[in-house]
DNA sequence: ATTCGATATGTCTGTATTGACATATACATC
DNA sequence: GATGTATATGTCAATACAGACATATCGAAT
């Protein structure tokens, strides 16, 4: 299966959720280390629905338009367990900052410098984000944190990818824009 | 521009090279951040000639195939450097394993210790390479490193990002599995 | 009344990327 | 002579993904 289709799941398999707030539920959760547009998501449902792995019903409201709400089957929360403990399919690592950076010696240094103080406080930024996230759940959820049957685990163990990934990131702008001044 | 064809133009920026050769260099050189296939190197080629950014020249020879041996032009250096200093195009980020550490909480703990154990091995094994080509580095290249207009400080620059990249990677791997441990 | 923004669900086109298919040369080994 | 491996260059089909196009409801504000 499309690895869309287990980020889909690995939503539905909390709550249930109509596409409109799976969009948002996406960005707001695991936006940071998978996205998608609505053009991707609907589609996937409908596709995650023939397939056996969600079923939907109707749900009329008042103050609103009309939506569906998507619910996992038992058939798909059995395949989102298999895929959690199988090996990840090979996926390039992309990333062009780095790639500039393998650039680097030709550009101008003033401008580099300017670059890379700008996404070093990026990422800074974004690492504040997760750090006040890590604050809320740590006050919220205490010592569920630590049982790893539970779902809010999980979601500190994702955090924590963030919060690592941002960290590392944001360090080793300075580095390259520090080595920039030093140089210049 | 794509940013493949940037990617081709930072490793032609630096020596001539078949199409051939450049799939080579960029499996050693760039292949952590920014990878392709041959079937996407060919036509992205062809495609970086016809807009004048490269030029080839046909060179035969007689222990091997023939090959076209591709250059880079005043005008595709001009756009790389302007490349170089201009914000990344955003693109997300899409980690496989963290999505997997989302949903961790339905899995059996043994096997995903299993899961992770192994992931946290083969960062640490990356992690590794990349610091045995960092000593060669510093003792082949010296002070080169900080002349921030060598292209050897480029190349230490980005072999940075990998190494930060992979510990924290590592690390994260080692810490989820030793919760996972710690709450069996 | 109209306009705006949030909610809600879709389709369509183009590009990026992978994996398979395809072909040819030259050397080394069996 | 046959087989395998590295070198060398391509095409093609399918999928993943982004961005644009498209439509409709409902409440709030003008």
């Amino acid at each position: 299966m499309r690895t869309l289709g287990y980020a889909i799941l690995s939503l539905l398999s909390r709550e249930e959720l109509s596409g409109y707030d799976l969009m948002g539920r996406m960005r707001e959760r695991v936006g940071f280390f998978w996205s998608a547009r609505h053009s991707q998501i609907y589609p996937e449902l409908a596709q995650l629905e023939e397939e056996g792995f969600v079923t939907h019903r109707l749900v009329e409201q008042r103050e609103r338009p009309d939506k569906k709400v998507y619910e996992i089957t038992e058939y798909g929360l059995a395949a989102l367990k298999e895929w959690v403990i199988e090996p990840p399919s090979v996926r390039a690592t992309r990333d062009e900052m780095t790639l500039k950076a393998y650039s680097i010696w030709l550009a101008d240094p003033e401008e580099a410098i300017t670059l890379f103080r700008e996404q070093e406080q990026k990422h800074q930024e974004q690492l504040q984000r997760y750090r006040e996230i890590e604050a809320w759940m740590k006050e919220e959820w205490g010592a569920d944190l630590e049982r790893i049957d539970s779902h809010h685990f999980a979601s500190y163990a994702a955090l924590r990818r963030g919060i690592g990934y941002e960290s590392e990131y944001a360090e080793w702008c300075r580095w390259v824009s520090d080595s920039l001044e030093r140089g210049v």
